[in-house]
DNA sequence: TATTGTTATACTCTATAACTATA
DNA sequence: TATAGTTATAGAGTATAACAATA
């Protein structure tokens, strides 16, 4: 299963192909590499939306949560409330979401899609479940639950592993 | 399984609790999730042999492949080779590495750990061995297999998935 | 005094062009 | 002419400090 690479060691010579088999000891090896390619095939999907990975997040939380804050956002979205300026700006620009004033503290934003952002949204997410089916294509609804649950229970323990 | 989050959409305030039920249709949205928690426990499990996980990929592909050329090592690490020389003299400097001059084609360097790398190598290793091993406890044989599969099928899609 | 959004800034990562020395 | 390693540099992505308005 791993290791299985045949490489030939010259000495003084640099082999033909390269092994890799220490770190294919490394589940995590594998799910970096699982991961990259599907986060470039999404980089393609969202390309005709003209969205990024960031910025299609960002719309799907606002259309998910209407009203909700650029500081709630920037938590759920898990990046610094600096660097959201940018990109809820961005959205703005392009008329996909408002900034109302909140009702009840004036100082925040209610973030809200718009009739275009809600499109956008529609449009983008089927593209997004077009690449999802392609990737699970090959998978059991077994094997996607296991997938799913060994996802979950690693995601489930990042607290206690930052101990 | 997913969506069971609880928000109340009070209409013109802030959910308490926000919303990512559409993300979570996404397998990718999980993946990511997990392997940012490996992630960022690999960095932790690195730092007191003060190796980023480029360094230590860097110094196990060297480890494995004694002799092999940086635009090798490159390929392997995917990344540009500018990028890759200051990773390079990053390891040279610390005395983990050697960078003799090919035999066969003196442009080349041919790079190979020293045993203060190889020393480096077995303990890093170790410690990357014992962080695998916290998140693969909770995993049966059957499940890990099923993850791998699952990764490395994805992984095997690269090169249709960028059609 | 604390918080929301903002600006400015810095630091890392990544990507490209151009140079040198070899081939 | 092409390739290996290098340099310089530019662009993303990410992180912190400090400010004005509001709580």
């Amino acid at each position: 299963m791993a290791g299985s690479d045949k490489i030939a060691k010259l000495p003084g010579t640099p082999p033909g192909r390269i092994s890799d088999e220490t770190l294919r000891q490394f589940i995590g090896y594998y799910m970096k590499r699982a991961y990259n390619v599907i986060q470039s095939d999404l980089v393609n999907a969202l390309k005709p939306y003209e969205l990024r990975l960031v910025t299609y997040s960002a719309l799907v939380i606002i259309h998910d949560n209407p009203g909700l804050r650029q500081s709630q956002l920037a938590d759920v979205l898990a990046i610094e409330r600096p660097n959201l300026v940018v990109i809820v700006d961005e959205l703005e620009q392009r008329d996909l979401i408002v900034r109302d004033r909140s009702a009840v503290d004036r100082r925040a934003y209610a973030l809200r899609v718009t009739k275009a952002g809600a499109a956008l949204y529609d449009a983008a997410t089927k593209a997004v479940q077009d690449h999802e089916d392609k990737f699970c294509a090959g998978m059991s609804p077994e094997q996607r639950a296991t997938v799913l649950d060994a996802m979950n229970s690693i995601w489930n323990m990042k607290t206690e592993a930052s101990s």
